[in-house]
DNA sequence: CGTAACATTGACGTCATTCAAGCGGTGTGG
DNA sequence: CCACACCGCTTGAATGACGTCAATGTTACG
């Protein structure tokens, strides 16, 4: 894990106020009066697949901002089975549940190389009271979380296992997935994959390992394998790349049920 | 559908302040002073089972407090069939997402006898901007809300189908439900299942349509029906009156996988 | 080159869905 | 008051889907 201090923020002014992907982030409607109110380091993380932001039950004082990569948020079961219940892209909030609790509520995993801000709390807690444009934004994440939270429930959790893995193409699809790189402030930059639209009858999606699939999907590693194997099979999905696919649209939609 | 405007909130001033639930609910945390921010009727409506609060789509400017009685919130998916997505008790907010977009994102249907105040958006916002004490109180409602779609997912959507009813009857029980009865303000008032401890062997609680159950479960009616059949030969489940059951708590926790 | 980790595939058993029928209660109209 | 229809719950039988266990193939990496 590689940890960088962002000096300016910590000045107060600068980096978070140019960062790049601000408008997507928590802070997208601070003013610049607002930065000063910032007192207290603002570090920059960079993780690699495998590696945890926090682990659930873990005292947390910080929440975390996800500038580019893939996390996947982890519950476990009684019986050690774990479910993938949200996945998390760039511009999304990580570990709002501390504010308002004291414990991580999940395990935040990297899936696909990351790049995070650490935000700590006492900087949300202040920011909090002086200013309502980060109030706004809070309940827009939260919101967010919930929103997703549902989607996953009635798209992901639904249905026979053809049409969760369906949908899930669909999704990870019509989001834009980031093809691969690092961060989008420039250095190591890589192309993202345009957010593919929806009236497009074709796109490509990155998937992960099975066994993630069918954490996602509440289905087993070996039906995840095997469904994606038949889409391959039938030409709903061609190879690109290892765990990289171009998708015919129009037939995963009618194999999901969206008529 | 009843309704009946609490005039003296809208003075600003009693019914919310003396509310016999106001611990449990948005406004707990507010002071004297807060509620001369009040410059709007807020509303109380009784509701019979069946009856929507609301639906999908609906253009909404209004949040709910649920005084008594239980709620589902159902998604509906692009086939036509339908999940619950959340029960909502005594105390909980329905319609959140409305302070952040325009229109409600469920169907809140009533599944027994209740009582909700309908809080009109702008005095959210007003007091939003006004006092401290709502934003954690709002912060706190979201989490919830977060929270619960993720135990939704993890506990009610995976494993095997008597698992699934198991934790269904485990968290029913465990919350204790109210029994009947309309509020608990005073009128009409018939006493609360006390919450049963997880420590007791046995609790009651009360269950829904097979269809409900299966709609909250993922799984089809009969399925449903078939599953608490079966508790009921085996003696995990013995009925009391229609649709009530005493549980065997230790029995339930063996089928739900706790070990 | 060998090993480990992951993906695929097969065979089999179990479990859930489907379609259909029967049962019991409730409400309505004759 | 009875007959009938209706609705929800239960149950059965057949089918299909998914889970399980195990073997094989494939890729990546030391």
């Amino acid at each position: 894990m590689k940890t960088s201090r962002i000096e300016a923020a910590w000045g107060g002014q600068a980096e978070c106020q140019g960062c790049s992907i601000r408008d997507l982030a928590l802070f997208a409607d601070l003013q610049a009066s607002d930065f000063n109110l910032i007192h207290l380091p603002i570090d920059e993380l960079s993780l690699d697949p495998g590696q945890a932001v926090y682990h659930a039950e873990d005292e947390g004082h910080a929440v975390f901002t996800l500038r580019s990569g893939l996390i996947k948020l982890v519950q476990y079961l009684p019986d050690g089975s774990q479910r993938i219940v949200r996945l998390l892209r760039p511009g999304d909030t990580l570990g709002l549940e501390i504010l308002v609790g004291q414990t991580y509520e999940h395990s935040a995993l990297v899936l696909r190389p990351a790049l995070l801000c650490r935000i700590p709390q006492d900087v949300v807690n202040r920011l909090s009271v002086e200013t309502p444009r980060l109030h706004s934004q809070l309940m827009k994440r939260w919101h967010q979380s919930v929103r997703q939270a549902d989607e996953w429930l009635t798209e992901l959790s639904t249905g026979n296992a053809k049409a969760r893995v369906a949908r899930l193409l669909l999704t990870l699809a019509s989001t834009g997935q980031q093809l691969a790189g690092r961060d989008s402030t420039g250095r190591d930059a890589v192309p993202y994959c345009r957010p593919t639209r929806l009236e497009d009858s074709e796109a490509y999606c990155d998937l992960f390992s099975r066994e993630d699939v069918g954490a996602m999907l509440g289905v087993t590693t070996e039906t995840a394998s095997r469904t994606i194997a038949e889409f391959r099979r039938q030409g709903v999905l061609t190879d690109v790349q290892l765990n990289r696919y171009r998708c015919d649209i129009p037939a995963l939609r009618r194999i999901a049920g969206d008529i």
